[in-house]
DNA sequence: TCTGGGGTCCTCTGCCCT
DNA sequence: TCTGAGGGCAGAGGACCC
C-alpha cells in the first residue's frame, strides 16, 4: 500500500488521524545504548534460567527464529551464540516515560498501551498525520537513540496493523528495510484488509484462529462477509461482534489518555516446584508485600483478592474473595491470600504462585470509610506500619526492609518480571 | 518445545433474592 | 408454603495482549 515516500504529499487520499507508535525491540534497544559493543550481535532480554522466556530479542536473534515469549532454552538451541541479559526494568520504565513525554509534545491525546507503544490522536494537529509520524521517528531517534515504527489510519486497529507493517525485517546482520511509517488511507480500509490473514486482527489468538479455521475462514475478507449471527455462535456474542466490526474496518474506540489501572498483581515462577503451604505461604507474603507497596504508591486500594496457583503440569486455578472494604496493607493482603491458598491442595507441586488485587478505588475513599467506622478488613493499626515501611524504602531502597514472614525461603524463584 | 509476568475482558456457573 | 423464572453478583477460568 503506502509507505514513507509514496504517500506523503500525494494528496490523493485523506489521512486518518490515529497514530500507533511502536518501539523496535525496545528492551534490547535500551541495552544497546549503554552497551554499544552488543550492537550487531544476537541479544535477548529475559529470564536465562531453565524456566525463563525471552521478553525481547534483537533483530539479529530474530533472524534465527528467536522471538518474545519463547522459552530461553529453545532460544539457545536455535541460536547458541545468543547473549542473554537479565533486564533492567527501572531503566526501561524511565526511558519509556521520556519517550511518552516526546509523544505528548505532539498531542496531549496519548494513550500508552505498554512501556513500548502508544496510540496518538492527532486530529487537532495542523501538520498531516504522516508527517507527524516521520517527525516522531526522528525525534525519538535523536533524543533517545531508539528507532520506532508508526502506523497511520482512521482507527486504532488499522493504525496498529500499520506500525507492524512499517517495521524492518530481521536478518543475521540486523534490521533491514522497513518503511518506518505506514499509512492505511481513509476509504481504502476494507480493500486493504480483505486479503490479510484473520490472525492480523487484534484479539485473534490461537484459540479463536482455530475456531475460525474450522469453519473455513482464513482471511479478514472472508470474516467480514460471514453473517454476524454465525460468527457469534462460533466465538461468542461479544467477541463475535467485536471481530465482525474490526473485519469491516469499524473500530470506534477513541484514544483515551491515562486510564486508571483496574487491577495489580505479582506472580513468581519457582526454579523447582514447591509442595507445602509453609514454603508457598512465605512466598505469598513477599508477593503480597510487593503488591501492597505498589498499591500505596499509586494511591489506591483494592477489595477483591485473588490467588493464582499453577501446578507442575501447567494447569492453573484461581481463588478469590471480595472484602467488605479495600485494603492496601501487605500484612492484611498476605493474611487474605494465605486463607485462600489454604483451600488448595498443593501436594502435587506448585510451579507458580501469584497474588492480585482488583476492584481498585482511591485510597482517599477508603480512608473516609475507615473514619466513618465501617466494617473493614483493613486494620487501621497496620497503616502506621505500612507508612513506616514506605518511608524506609523511599530512603534506603526497595530491599531495605521486609515484613514478617517474607524472608526468602530459598524457593529459587526466577526473579524475572516485566513491569507495566 | 514447553511454555514469564502483568494486565484486560469475556463467559459460564452457582447462589441469592425477588 | 412451595416452586419456577429471571436478574444481579461473585467466583472461576479462558483467551488475548505486550
Amino acid at each position: 500500500m503506502t509507505a514513507e515516500n509514496s504517500l506523503s504529499g500525494s494528496g490523493k487520499a485523506r489521512s486518518g488521524a490515529i497514530l500507533h507508535v511502536d518501539m523496535d525491540a525496545f528492551f534490547v534497544s535500551v541495552e544497546h545504548i549503554r552497551r554499544p559493543e552488543l550492537k550487531g550481535l544476537p541479544v535477548a532480554v529475559g529470564g536465562p534460567g531453565s524456566r525463563g522466556v525471552v521478553a525481547s530479542a534483537s533483530y539479529e536473534a530474530r533472524a534465527y527464529g528467536v522471538h518474545s515469549a519463547m522459552p530461553s532454552r529453545r532460544a539457545r538451541q536455535l541460536c547458541p551464540d545468543i547473549v542473554f541479559l537479565p533486564g533492567d526494568h527501572e531503566l526501561y520504565s524511565e526511558v519509556s516515560r521520556r519517550i511518552m513525554g516526546i509523544l505528548r509534545s505532539f498531542t496531549p491525546l496519548v494513550e500508552p498501551l505498554s512501556v513500548d507503544e502508544a496510540f496518538l490522536d492527532v486530529s487537532g494537529a495542523r501538520r498531516p498525520p504522516v508527517e507527524i509520524g516521520h517527525l516522531i521517528r526522528r525525534q525519538v531517534d535523536s533524543e533517545e537513540g531508539i528507532s520506532c515504527a508508526v502506523g497511520v489510519a482512521a482507527v486504532k486497529f488499522l493504525a496498529k496493523l500499520g506500525s507492524k507493517l512499517a517495521k524492518p525485517e530481521p536478518t543475521p546482520s540486523g534490521p533491514s528495510g522497513g518503511a518506518g511509517v505506514f499509512e492505511v488511507p481513509v476509504g481504502e480500509e476494507r480493500g486493504f484488509l480483505a486479503p490479510r490473514p484473520v490472525s492480523d486482527i487484534w484479539g485473534v489468538g490461537p484459540a479463536t484462529l482455530g475456531h475460525l479455521n474450522r469453519i473455513g475462514i482464513t482471511t479478514i475478507g472472508e470474516l467480514a462477509e460471514l453473517p454476524l449471527e454465525h460468527l457469534e455462535q462460533v466465538v461468542g456474542k461479544a467477541h463475535g461482534r467485536h471481530l465482525h466490526s474490526l473485519a469491516n474496518a469499524i473500530d470506534p474506540r477513541p484514544v483515551v489518555p491515562e486510564t486508571a489501572a483496574k487491577s495489580m498483581s505479582r506472580e513468581e515462577t519457582f526454579a523447582r516446584d514447591l509442595h507445602t503451604h509453609e514454603d508457598l505461604g512465605a512466598e505469598l507474603a513477599a508477593l503480597s508485600d510487593s503488591v501492597a507497596s505498589r498499591l500505596r504508591s499509586a494511591g489506591v486500594a483494592g477489595r477483591t483478592v485473588t490467588v493464582k496457583v499453577r501446578f507442575g503440569d501447567f494447569s492453573t486455578i484461581t481463588r478469590s474473595h471480595t472484602l467488605a472494604s479495600a485494603v492496601d496493607s501487605g500484612v492484611v493482603l498476605a493474611r487474605e491470600a494465605k486463607q485462600l491458598l489454604n483451600e488448595v491442595d498443593v501436594a502435587p507441586g506448585v510451579r507458580l504462585i501469584g497474588v492480585g488485587v482488583s476492584e481498585l478505588e482511591d485510597s482517599g475513599q477508603r480512608q473516609l470509610a475507615l473514619d466513618l467506622g465501617e466494617e473493614s478488613a483493613a486494620d487501621p493499626s497496620w497503616q502506621d506500619v505500612d507508612q513506616a515501611i514506605d518511608r524506609i524504602r523511599d530512603r534506603f531502597g526497595a530491599g531495605a526492609i521486609r515484613t514478617g514472614g517474607t524472608a526468602n525461603p530459598n524457593t529459587g524463584a526466577t526473579g524475572w518480571n516485566r513491569p507495566r
